[in-house]
DNA sequence: CCTTGACCTGGAGCACACTCGAGGTGGCAC
DNA sequence: GTGCCACCTCGAGTGTGCTCCAGGTCAAGG
């Protein structure tokens, strides 16, 4: 059964803040969120399950932009999936493209860290 | 011996494009840098090595008013040298955490790949 | 000499992703 | 019914890190 959460308890759950909640509305990437008679918004369980997607894709840094896309696929039905799936693919690929790189800067941030203890730097 | 390169050069070499190369200098990321007679920068191989590791820590997401921090502490000389690796070393785990970060963004990424192409998303 | 292209300065402008403020409403506790 | 706090909308503002522009200078090639 679906469960019903409160704003506050959506920015305790996903860590997203409540500006980021409604702007995340605003601009279309957070659609049909339910309302109270009164105004306020319920949030379903669905909503925390794409919450968890936004934040997976944008903490592996893909632009709002392209997020916008997939979630407009999304949107459009069935016969999207096939294009979600390449952009998740490609997507991917940069993450991985993303993790060598940071790999091989953190590398060369351990040398440095090395040649300090080594004493090389007073010795230049 | 040393070699001199002129903008151009360092642009290609480095990869960061002359707006940055001068942005830094205004900033003071970079001091410095040679100049011929008629003003033109002239860029030495210890230029050219401090480029690289502030592409390293900004690439490992260094905030650039830490990239400042560091640099002062360079200015300083050797009596700094304890303050720079402490700071390496913080900004190494954050590295790490990074990555860890991302690596298990990346997973989560794969299952709803993984997901689309077991059929599940249809099935809903 | 004259052209041309790389370079100079100072300052303004931009893209991105939020974040904040003002002014107002909803709904539970006392 | 009176507080009070969480929530609402709309629009403007912020921080970061560049990037661009105008107007001018330098220097090598023809």
């Amino acid at each position: 059964m679906q469960q019903q959460y409160s704003p506050a308890q959506v920015v305790d759950k996903t860590g997203f803040s409540l500006d980021t909640l409604r702007y995340y509305e605003r601009i279309g990437l957070l659609s049909d969120v339910a309302r109270t008679a009164g105004g306020r918004r319920l949030y379903s369980d669905d909503d925390l399950g794409w919450l968890d997607i936004l934040r997976c894709l944008r903490d592996t840094g893909m632009p709002i932009a392209a997020m916008l896309r997939y979630a407009q696929l999304c949107r459009e039905g069935d016969h999207t999936i096939d294009a979600r799936v390449t952009i998740l693919e490609e997507h991917d690929r940069a993450v991985e493209e993303q993790l060598d790189h940071l790999r091989r800067q953190q590398n060369h941030l351990r040398d440095k860290i090395a040649w300090y203890k080594n004493g090389s730097a007073r010795a230049e």
